[in-house]
DNA sequence: CTGAAAGCGCTAACAT
DNA sequence: ATGTTAGCGCTTTCAG
């Protein structure tokens, strides 16, 4: 490999003139400029980037931190960390990926302390996350995908899961749905202080108290089997559940198919909605109706959050919450009560509306 | 941060020794190590990455370069990158992802070139992947996941879809069906020589003819409406295919869709066999029975072969085929024929398997 | 507008 | 068993 030095010696000019023609940082007349151009091309030169990191203070290198917990199912996944590679690589940076799990503090502060990136992106950040208060007493540079219950000074970028909760709820009291569930994570996660399960949870509860809606949160593993077992519970009854909410996209084949295994029909007798991304609504069938994750959009912003925090001067924290968009697919309608039918019978179709109408107060 | 000379100074040695007493490459005496030890833990010492990689020349950094195509849908996309950062980590490496284009072989070279990584691994490999013989010109050690045609003195682990696909046939074969499909990738994905595309054809359409079956490999895109389109056509006529494999799982749930339009049960009228991750074969109702790709497992593997060639002298190249296992969930079985029913409608089950065994030869 | 030279923090000969 | 020291390839004062 070439070095600067080897540069420098055919374009007749000392290695500090190379180092400012690269760099930009300084004057150079264009005649050197081209003479240095020509030297690096012909000797096919690429900077050595660790020399250059050591002797400037700066990697051009940022770590992302993606615990292996929470994950969703999708294509989500993925697009997170490639819109981050991918963002950071516009702007000049490379991207490491750090895999190890949230109360591994020992490993963030050597990621944080060896010299090798300049700053990292936190990921499935808790209420009370234990990592940031490790990267803040290091001064180390950090943005956060997902935010604090307190994120004074910090900068983050994370869905307004607030609002999609709320509005979802609102979305199916207008649809005519008066008992609802939320389908959430498992109950370690909820009490461990995962930012989604726990704003998701309570936005939903306080919009039931607000709309005075029936219904619950309620816990849910991330697997279909779960989904199953929980949805039937939820759709048993006289009064069981017309519309669900969840997060938890792992569990929906399982609430598909106990609506199924009900004889319930999605979306005549169950609103189903997820919030997700777009990707995952069209694996199912019906195609589901969600608030939309802007997955790409957090990555990239997460990234250039922590960027402009590396480059620029030291100024305000940036926080964003995002808004999800609700995409209505096919698998929410308005409530329409009828009957549950066993499987492949329409019989009861026509006369149930009335019994529950009635029951209910005659919505519609 | 406090740096080797400090730790040397605190000790009362000499900066080599701490250097050596680190690496251990050459012997301490227990007393020097303690009081060496000691002092690092007294100032937090953490070894320099960049300083360490200049001057070793070796960064102790590893690429995984994953293009944006062809990128399954489920869980196994994310699998492949943690898995190989937990590999990595495993055995003192980090993992920089980088999402360029196959064909953007300035960036690979850049990548090679800036000192930043050891080595790199290859992903979503074609039979003739221009990227390969960049490296081989650059003499950069890399492995792949995934093998080109030519893959002399070349590390891979990839997954055997030569006999996955074979298998499947056979298996399909075995249970009845005469005339079975092939949803294959998008047809630019198949002209551009990506292997498993390619592979899983080859052999689909081989065992088609060594065990004198009916059927075709077709073109399909990724997506649940391409999987839609083209499943409709294959399950028309009076000679529908009743066997189906794919490796392009964002189709499937077009697939599925398509059989229940036209009051087609699975299995019983349509087996579908997908080559796959487990977690995505359960998000589907019936659950997918695949051929369960080994993706973690990849990963894993493709990480050590290129670390073994980092580390050790240059031995032979170490070339891995993995099966992968059948596992029979509920969208395979024996061939039942009857006749198609509308949705909702026993009805027609009881008479046409009679009329259909007659015409196919009455097998079983 | 350009050079010279002192490091950045560490490794690895070369010494002893 | 330990110390000395010359780099690794670059950035960045300090000087002109």
């Amino acid at each position: 490999m070439a070095t600067m030095l080897d540069v420098a010696r055919r374009a007749g000019v000392s290695v500090s003139t190379v180092s400012y023609a690269l760099s930009g940082t300084r004057p150079i007349s264009d005649e050197t400029r081209q003479r240095i151009r020509t030297a690096m091309e012909e000797l096919g030169y690429q900077p050595h980037a660790l020399a250059r990191g050591l002797a400037s203070k700066r990697s051009k290198i940022i770590a992302l931190v993606y615990p292996p917990v929470n994950r969703t199912m999708a294509a989500g996944e993925l697009t997170f960390v490639t819109s981050v590679a991918d963002a950071a690589r516009s702007v000049g940076y490379s991207l490491v990926l750090s895999t190890f799990a949230s109360d591994n503090l020992l490993e963030l502060r050597q990621l944080a302390q060896q010299g090798l990136v300049d700053g990292v992106i936190l990921m499935e950040v808790h209420l009370e996350d234990p990592r940031v208060a490790l990267l803040q007493e290091l001064a180390f540079p950090f943005s956060m995908i997902g935010h604090c219950r307190d994120n004074d000074g910090i900068s983050f970028v994370d869905v307004d899961f607030h609002q999609a909760a709320r509005d979802a709820v609102e979305y199916l009291a207008g649809l005519g749905h008066q008992r609802l569930g939320l389908v959430n994570f498992g109950p370690e996660v909820v009490a461990a202080g995962y930012g989604p399960a726990v704003r998701t949870q309570d936005a939903f509860e306080e919009a039931l108290r607000r709309h005075q809606l029936q219904g619950a949160a309620h816990a849910c593993e991330p697997t279909p089997r779960a989904g199953y077992e929980l949805a039937v519970k939820l759709l048993a009854g006289k009064r069981p559940c017309t519309g669900l909410l969840t997060f938890n996209e792992r569990s929906v084949p399982g609430i598909m198919q106990a609506a199924q295994d009900r004889g319930l029909h999605i979306p005549d007798d169950l609103s189903l909605i997820a919030i997700s991304s777009p990707a995952v609504a069209l694996i199912f069938t019906p195609a589901l109706t969600t608030y939309d994750l802007p997955i790409a959009e957090m990555g990239r912003i997460g990234t250039e959050i922590l960027v402009r925090q590396l480059e620029g001067a030291n100024q305000e924290p940036t926080q964003l919450l995002l808004p999800c968009r609700l995409v209505v697919r096919e698998s929410s309608g308005p409530y329409r009560p009828r009957m549950p039918a066993p499987k492949e019978t329409g019989a009861a179709r026509e006369q149930s509306p009335v019994a529950h109408s009635a029951a209910e107060g005659g919505r519609r």
